[in-house]
DNA sequence: CTGAAAGCGCTTACAG
DNA sequence: CTGAAAGCGCTTACAG
């Protein structure tokens, strides 16, 4: 690999002129500057991004934590990790990825070695112990998901507890009283994803404002279970005239089920849910859903870390975004 | 942060002392290891990556080349990622995630930046472009999948082709001489994926061999016509006993098709499958199924790609994995 | 507008 | 068993 000493030789200039001329920080007569250009093209020179890193603190890379969360539905976690990774590329940063079983160790490795000049936190849980080691790294970092105690992080979230909301709202405005809220697992609600909880207490706050009566349903975290869990649900609550699902395995063994039961949608039932347009499509789910929109959400945290690395001194702030509802036409009016 | 020399004089030594102690590359005497490690705890020293590996040419990092193939079902992807990212942790690299839309230049950049030791190329193609830019870049590289000029870099999959004479073999042998082969969709086919081709003509020639009429369907690439495309299929060929299913989407919808058509598995139609167990149990897939099995291939991967990193002269290897098959019970004897 | 030199934090011959 | 010094490839005051 050519150096920079290489590109000065090369170039007759020395290698302040050169490092100045690639960072633009001082004027170069146009003619040196030229004479270096032909020097990196000729010599296919790029800088060596650990003695940069070395020279001036600064990585220009991010570290993305990845929690050990087996439970979760996977497949949609992929979609998080390449925005992060997208839009990071944007900004001029690389992605080390880390999944470290204790995330906490994954965060003090990266960041005392100096690997990263900030990070992202996937999947925040509400008393998130990853956030102590991110202050104690004293580094930049951004939260997506909300914690309770996230006033020394910037956190960005979708507004989940709008998200309940306006699902119930959907429904009541459509004359249903008696709807099935399928929650997420159980053991989910153990892990303490904020996010879990916020959707579902709004949901079950504003189904009583608005005088719905509400059969919630955890959905089985093992899929074996999940269409029982979910017949049994249907069984029990037969004047349920609506839906409302959280959980994705729900929502894909919906179709299922509900083509064995001979029960159309929004006929026999109204369907609303929350789901990703990309997701939707991939199952083909015809449903009205509130959209998580994680392109929005996940740009802007990859957007705020990178301005605190900038800027450490900027107020921290707690983004909520609102939730677009896309009608797929799966409610009706009862 | 502590350097080394904070620690060296923290603990009366010189820094070489302190560099030997932490490689273990000469004898030090227990005293002074002792006090050594002591001012590591003390002052919580980590090494720099940047300098260590200015100093080293080594980074301890490996670069994950993921592209850019929207068509493919991305839900599987994660799995491979965080496959990676865990072995190479037991080996003692981080993970860079590249996903530039030009994997080309994505490997240009983080090696010709030093960043990385090592590349990994996910979705290898048959005629894969990537593999020029590793060639160029002279860093170790291997690719998690076959390519047709792979004589140069490590590669290893899943045997496809034994996997697909598998299938056949496992419904010939049962007697059924009439099936349905529902393979990828034709986008897939131009995306010019190794296994996707290896597969798909593996299943058709061992039919022929075994005498077993086959009728071949593309899969829908949208998720909306995938429905209508297994149910035209099944409505073109009455008389076929059996499926044999790689498409992903296929499988997911397939439940969904057979109980509105109240087809019972394997009373009415026996099915045979391409899928992980993880997979499988995500979706409650009850079909016998050739097991993929990402975590052997891509740690496999990971392994050859550190031992050439270590051993640059290694011959190269391409290593093709029998694959196994999971019986769910879901084909008889016809 | 340009250059010589110090420094970033490591490792590793070299010398003892 | 240990230390002083050079060097990895950059950037950036400092000086002109």
């Amino acid at each position: 690999m050519a150096t920079i000493g290489d590109v000065a030789k090369y170039a007759g200039v020395s290698r302040s002129t050169v490092s100045h001329a690639l960072s633009g920080k001082r004027p170069i007569s146009l003619e040196t500057r030229q004479r270096i250009s032909e020097a990196i093209v000729a010599l296919q020179y790029t800088a060596n991004a650990g003695a940069k890193a070395l020279a001036t603190s600064k990585t220009s890379t991010l570290g993305l934590i990845v929690p050990y969360t087996p439970a979760e539905f996977a497949p949609a976690r992929m979609q998080y990790v390449m925005i992060v990774s997208e839009t990071a590329r944007e900004l001029g940063f690389d992605v080390l990825m880390v999944t470290d079983f204790d995330g906490r160790a994954g965060i003090k490795r990266v960041t005392d070695s100096s690997r990263v000049d900030g990070v992202i936190l996937l999947n925040v849980t509400r008393h998130d112990e990853r956030i102590g080691s991110v202050l104690a790294a004293a580094k930049p970092g951004v939260l997506i998901g909300l914690a309770d105690d996230n006033a020394a992080l910037d956190s960005v979230d979708l507004d989940f507890a709008a998200a309940g909301r306006s699902m119930v709202r959907h429904l009541a405005e459509r004359g249903h009283r008696r709807v099935i809220f399928v929650t997420l697992p159980t053991e989910m609600f153990l892990q303490d994803l904020g996010y879990v909880w916020r959707l579902h207490e709004s949901v079950i706050d504003e189904a009583q404002t608005a005088g719905l009566a509400l059969t919630v349903v955890h959905d089985a975290a093992d899929p074996k279970d999940r269409m029982r869990v979910l017949a049994g649900a249907l069984d029990a609550t037969p004047d349920a005239t609506a839906l409302l699902v959280h959980s994705v395995g729900a929502l894909i063994d919906l179709p299922v089920l509900l083509s064995q039961r001979r029960i159309s949608v929004p006929r026999d039932l109204s369907v609303v849910g929350l789901f990703g347009d990309e997701f939707g499509a991939m199952f083909a789910l015809p449903y009205t859903a509130v959209e998580p929109s994680p392109e929005v959400v996940v740009s802007r945290a990859v957007h705020l870390v990178a301005e605190r690395i900038e800027d450490p001194s900027r107020p921290v702030v707690q983004e909520l975004l609102a939730p677009l509802m896309v009608d797929r036409g799966s409610t009706r009016e009862v």
